[in-house]
DNA sequence: AACTGCTATCTAAACGATTAGATGCGATGA
DNA sequence: TCATCGCATCTAATCGTTTAGATAGCAGTT
């Protein structure tokens, strides 16, 4: 309780106070590479509690060359489907005693070279990089300080990076299927603008889902709530909806509701719609999404084990479909909300 | 080019190529605290530039004791309120050139304390924290090390702690009165479930601005969507839901909007809500929600100024009423959704 | 010629931990 | 009794920077 702001504690006062060395202290701090003495190991531990020593973790980090903390960059933090990825991945790593040091891109490969610069500079152990369409490979630069990398849900298609992505295939099909067991006849898909990534990935599995049939329409607009708001007004006012639609993302499902609601479309009676994200908002729209939930928790989980270097080797788990109300069953309308979709506090 | 992942390039082999000491080398890299020759600084940013050297961020840290990094510590990270807050703090960090640590508390004051402890172990240059009520005080930790702390949207309320967080009163009293506006006489309000924290002053604000309406109903449940939607059912249920309703948070509007329409209550129609937060999300729920939007990004410059010792003096900004649909206005169901509400990527 | 003042640079001591190699010492075996 | 072995511990180098103090060279003064 003795100690004075302005002089930290450090291993040499706590190797005075026990009379032993510092290098004693620090085999008894980290159960060192050498065996100490019961007794010894007692005063040590004894003096650091009264001086309240804490090691400094940047002195440690100099000598052994690694600093407990892994580098996150997000593409875009206000995207609550990367942000809930980020979450799970600060947590994976919280898991593992490991420091997050967070950074956002905003969509910019500039800044997204120039964060991974940062944080290489910060001597960061691994980076994790939740990566979207047009975002840099920073590979390189990662391989050149001899840190590891790790892409989640969207990485360079060169196979020189290890990504860590869903398998939406099936995930896709089963949406379709629902739909169709609905009775909808058509069921058309929303997009994104560019052809790459994963969401692509979700596209050309819709494709497969409803091959032979011509009346099936693509339509595509940017992963934003407002694109897909604005889109949906004006297929309204065009009467050029269709009946039953998957979305690629959760954002772009939203803003499909709201730009419904605005045009006096009723979902699911007029429109019904499948969403293949997921995340957490989506179970307390109006109506509540169904979606097929991406495993975001495992996704980080298996990118954080990559990191260290061990292979899980397992293949990323499939996206489970969870019907609420806006394809058109009851869903959860007359059972309260489930706990599990947001912890009160 | 030729930097080998096994090697990184120290001061010293700068030095040894630019034929000088390390000392200069530091002078050139940092402007240093001495001046530099133009000629041997040319000799050394060439041989730095060749020989494609990073500073080490570490070893810098070790000595000049600041590391350049900030540590932010979140209630909830799940919280979309929180996590706009965070990502505001963030960009003001970044733009100040520093890193941010990240870590979620999850409501528990246990590991807040924790994660401000190994924040502190890695010699962070100052604590952000975005506390709930509940949170603990670790301003006794920060000072025991000489960091400097500052609480965001809630903290201790001994004085002792700097806490930035926004003046509802106008803004509450600026919702009861645009309510009023649209004929309805009792307005009432859904709080959170105790009295401490910022969120109780609204709640008093409130009760500022309907005073002398005894019908004005106070409600209270968890800040969390999951509980103001079985709120709303079991009040629709009971046909006791109030015609005009101000809630503490968007959390609890998004939930009162999703009971709202799984009970077949009209929004506006049968009752209209006006939400105290105004995170991005407000812009897009079905219908779009009338708010009071916070100044988070005012909040977080604030609070990063702080950190740096200056006093910005200036008292919090106004949140200001944004009118959309939910209280019974037109809001801009006509116009497409402005693209500042959500960038598109 | 000796001295003063500058400037540009070098030398070397920190910062706080980790850890290989040296040392001291008691027990064991021949 | 003396070498040998192991254990517990100490000594000191090291990680890559920063920066105060020493130094060298040169121009200007007296």
């Amino acid at each position: 309780m003795t100690k004075r702001a302005d002089k930290p504690i450090t291993l040499t006062d706590v190797a005075r106070r026990a009379g032993t060395s510092t290098a004693v202290v620090s085999y008894v701090i980290n159960n060192g590479p050498r065996p100490v003495a019961a007794a010894t190991r007692e005063r040590v531990l004894a003096a650091a509690a009264e001086l309240g020593y804490r090691p400094n973790r940047i002195a440690r980090a100099l000598r052994s060359r690694t600093t407990g903390v892994v580098g996150l960059v997000l593409a875009d933090a206000s995207n609550p489907y990367f942000a809930a990825l980020a979450r799970h991945v600060e947590q994976a790593l919280e898991r593992r005693e490991r420091l997050t040091l967070i950074g956002n891109a905003g969509y910019s490969a500039d800044r997204q070279r120039d964060l991974v610069d940062r944080f290489l500079a910060a001597q960061v152990d691994g980076l994790v990089i939740v990566s979207a369409e047009g975002g840099d490979d920073v590979t390189d630069l990662a391989q050149a300080a001899g840190v590891p990398a790790v892409y989640v849900h969207h990485g360079p298609s060169d196979g020189r990076a290890r990504v860590v992505a869903a398998d939406n295939h099936d995930a896709v099909r089963e949406a379709v299927a629902h739909l169709r067991g609905h009775g909808h006849r058509h069921v058309a898909f929303l997009g994104g603008p560019h052809d790459e990534g994963p969401v692509a990935g979700r596209r050309t599995a819709w494709e497969a889902a409803v091959a032979g049939d011509p009346w099936a329409a693509l339509l595509r607009c940017d992963y934003s709530r407002a694109a897909a708001d604005s889109l949906t007004r004006r297929l309204a006012a065009g009467d050029a909806l269709p009946r039953a639609l998957v979305t690629a993302t959760d954002e772009q499902a939203i803003g499909v509701l709201s730009g419904a609601w605005a045009s006096g479309v009723a979902v699911p009676g007029r429109l019904a719609v499948i969403s293949l994200d997921g995340t957490p908002e989506s179970a307390h729209t109006a109506p509540a999404l169904t979606v097929t939930r991406q495993p975001l928790e495992a996704m980080a989980e298996q990118a954080v084990e990559l990191l260290s270097g061990r292979d899980p080797g397992v293949p990323a788990a499939r996206a489970p479909l969870v019907v609420r109300r806006s394809c058109g069953c009851d869903g959860d309308q007359h059972r309260p909300p489930t706990p599990t979709d947001r912890p009160p506090p």
